[in-house]
DNA sequence: TTGAAAGCGCTAACAG
DNA sequence: CTGTTAGCGCTTTCAA
């Protein structure tokens, strides 16, 4: 049982192949007559397009290519989920990839994709340099990422951060910690830290760092997050501890493990979180990200394609991990 | 600047285009002088191969279309991490999807997959029926999901349920609850709860189903899940309860209610969850799913294709919200 | 409105 | 070992 083509309905329909081709990218230019027919003829027999050789006639393809670190974040997980979506609506097909180990991997998968025509790119990579990235002949949109001469779609992160400072320092906490699993000058969301610390500025402070949370949901992000609520609660026994995590799933961990050692949220510590996705949507205070706004413009920006930043508001979501702030 | 072809190369090292195609494909063929004059070129004008002709030409891709219902719950993200993962090792390249509203929309949705030559099709979501999933002329394998002629792997849900079922005898517990988003008799997670309630049969036991739970990160889902402690928690006053969550997500909401609403845990309720996915690798106890290696049995089957199911292991991860047995 | 024919970039006999 | 050539299935001038 072969595959049918469009020659076969072409024969069957008694038109010219060019004709059926037509159908389906200019039906207008045919007559009534001929589309019905050919209608009826794809019907019967079935017929359904191949995208590659169509693709490979046409010079460009609607396959759009992505990569994230990983996908144990739910940040990750629901922009991926919005990324297919978006990209549905315009018939796109998402090929999703995970980050390599080095540079040069990464590479090589970013050319895999690229063999297969893809229109664009969206990376949420961080190992490729800026220039790399700028020397694809394809479209590339980067997601919370370093900058570069390619399209940048990122939250205001700094408002973000700022935003975070301002809650608690309005709920009354009077240290303040931001948890932050790895960081990058260069990085938007290093941004966050600045946002978080321009805010809190003058009051006592703490910027903890530890690299063994990056995935939030390690055996051993958990017994690191323990000893960092021991310390935090032993270090500030007099006031109101305020803590903004980089991510949700860290608030998430942290919550936990407060809740472990017996802190009251939101009276004796404090938690705001970052991206409000929805593994998070409940019930932890968080700074919105406007994901489906993000995966909006990324997908948009693959057609008429203008390298430049866009940055998508930031907002607080107030949950049950903050307190009523004092106005 | 054009794209360098395969042609280009031939002429610059002065072989034929099937020579140089040879180099790909074939390389034992070729002389090793030629073979280093090409590889040369193909250094020389930084050429890749164009992936799209390639599988033009010869039938059949290594593209593989995968379809989840949503990307939301743990198990899932963990799934296409793995999925992608195992892909990579056979130069695989994922695309996914996730269900459509309709049988209709998902079976669109298919045909975009195959129109791309897909070289199979991994499948979680429910929307088609058995019948249609063994119309397409791919090798076709599904995922915890209800059986027909393709390749399936399952867990083993009835051992699953019943490990779990008898962990909270062992521990004490006087009641039984299983809490599920939805099942179907059909979908083999309907053996979960077989197992689970033949391994508590003959003792109090409640099977809670609450659709409006199928995304547990919903606001409403948590509504949901305080007010079932609630009343679980008044209606077996006197015994310690035992619950088993249809997911870990599930398990991972109650466990937040359990603590918010001041009910112990191990001591006054025990939680299992299952799939054991990262997201819940801290604290959950959680029957585990091997996610890898049905991800990997999934990749393996496409080539070397026979219809059959699978049922991979299913082991119970004692963590933080189970006691010590009592033996 | 329609058809003929030349590609898109690559592979795979077949012949040498 | 290597070259010639005919496709893979579709789009797109160019001409009619």
């Amino acid at each position: 049982m072969k595959k049918t083509r469009i020659g076969d309905i072409a024969k069957r329909s008694g038109v010219s192949l060019a004709t059926v081709s037509r159908y389906f990218n200019q039906p207008q230019l045919l007559s009534a007559q001929t589309r019905e027919k050919i209608e009826a003829v794809i019907r019967e027999l079935n017929y359904s397009q191949d995208n590659l050789a169509r693709i490979l006639a046409m010079g460009k393809s609607n396959l759009i290519g992505v990569v994230f670190p990983h996908l144990h974040l739910s940040f990750y997980a629901e922009l991926l989920n919005q990324l297919i979506d978006q990209g549905n609506r315009k018939n796109y097909s998402v090929i999703v990839y995970t980050s390599r180990a080095s540079a040069e991997d990464e590479l090589a998968l970013i050319k895999t994709l690229l063999s297969y025509r893809v229109k664009g790119l969206v990376l949420l990579s961080h190992m490729l340099s800026p220039g790399t990235l700028e020397s694809f002949d394809v479209p590339v949109v980067s997601i919370e990422r370093r900058g570069g001469n390619y399209r940048q779609i990122n939250s205001d992160n700094f408002t973000g951060g700022k935003l975070a400072g301002e809650k608690l320092i309005r709920d009354g906490c009077g240290a303040f910690v931001h948890i932050n699993n790895g960081y990058h000058e260069d990085w938007p969301s290093f941004k966050r830290i600045l946002g978080f610390e321009y805010a809190v500025r003058e009051r006592p402070y703490e910027l903890i760092v530890e690299q063994g949370m990056t995935n939030p949901y390690s055996r051993e992000a958990g017994a690191i997050m323990s000893r960092l609520v021991r310390n935090v609660a032993e270090k500030y026994a007099r006031e109101k501890v305020g803590v903004f995590c980089s991510n949700d799933d860290l608030a998430s961990l942290l919550q936990r493990e407060c809740i472990k050692q017996g802190l009251a949220i939101p009276g004796r510590i404090e938690i705001i979180g970052y991206d409000n996705s929805p593994v998070s949507d409940y019930p932890i205070t968080s700074v919105a990200q406007n994901i489906s706004l993000m995966a909006q413009l990324a997908i948009e920006s693959l057609d008429n394609y203008i390298p430049h930043e866009s940055v998508v508001p930031a907002t607080l979501i107030e949950k049950e991990t903050t307190g009523r702030g004092s106005e």
